[in-house]
DNA sequence: TTCGGTGCAAATCGTTTGCAATGAG
DNA sequence: CTCATTGCAAACGATTTGCACCGAA
């Protein structure tokens, strides 16, 4: 039973090292000490980061990382899990990280760009019960309601 | 009260044309020839379809239509309702054309690529609380749930 | 007659990839 | 030792834009 999404994200940054290793392992990839240093990072930032702000963050702690090794590193955390891909509305892709947070979906204002977060756990089972009559066995969803803030709903244009 | 996502889509080309010219004419903008195609094209198209497939198919019809027309119309349609964009998974947006069609969201099977359409009232209905009490007005939103459909989820990898 | 629209080619911009050197296991 | 990984620069691919001509209003 495939239940990535469902199951709890690793409350420490120790079980998630432990997730990612185990991961590199089972692939027979490597564990450098760049992708060391992206997944802590990675993991302790506090909200969605697009590959770019990770890159300059990261980069002014570590000249030495390139910026491919930020790509290529967020693609193999999205693999187990630990990153978790969103499609903002903008052109870019931003990623978040999946430690220490509930599943949560998003509220994006297209006028100041603000960013809520919302959780309903009925949606949440919806989801299941449409998967289920479909027969579809989910690993993830994306969800982001667009519209205007409450200071920006009055605004002209 | 804005309701764009909510009100009925146009039943007819007729209504839909009229939509267009409403909103060109507001803006000032002009009913071009080209316009005029790409609106009935994709007003009939059986389903989303990203602009290049669009442009691909118009051009057999009409070579003489240029790529930058296709997007800067889709655009306008995006902006008058008329079409709906969906990122569907892959690196291009796609367009739905709202037109006849009940508003659903989509189910994605990441090992074929198949799409699925679903529709549940309730999951609506607990959007707009979510956003009320947020004090938020949605004018959109975006739901794929990605996972496996049912000929693809036993397969190996 | 006036500006907005058009097609084309070039520019953008996020992301990916080829490659020779590096270094983890 | 081997072969995955790295950083860099070049490549890519979808979308946008500058521009000179065109044509809707």
């Amino acid at each position: 039973m495939e239940q990535s999404k469902f199951a709890a994200p690793p409350d420490s940054i120790e079980k998630a090292r432990e997730i990612f290793e185990k991961y590199l392992q089972q692939k027979a990839l490597r564990l450098t000490p760049q992708r060391r240093f992206i997944l802590d990072y990675f993991l302790q930032a506090e909200w969605h980061l697009s590959a770019e702000e990770l890159y300059q963050r990261i980069r002014k702690l570590d000249p030495n990382i390139g910026y491919s090794t930020v790509y290529r590193t967020l693609k193999l955390l999205g693999d187990c899990h630990l990153a978790r891909e969103l499609p903002l509305g903008d052109e870019r892709l931003h990623f978040e990280p999946m430690y220490k947070v509930q599943h949560h979906d998003h509220l994006i204002c297209k006028r100041c760009g603000k960013i809520m977060e919302f959780y309903r756990q009925q949606i949440e089972d919806l989801q299941q019960e449409i998967c289920a009559e479909y027969n579809f066995v989910p690993t993830h969803h994306n969800h982001e309601i667009y519209g205007y803030c409450s200071s920006c709903k009055g605004v002209e244009n």
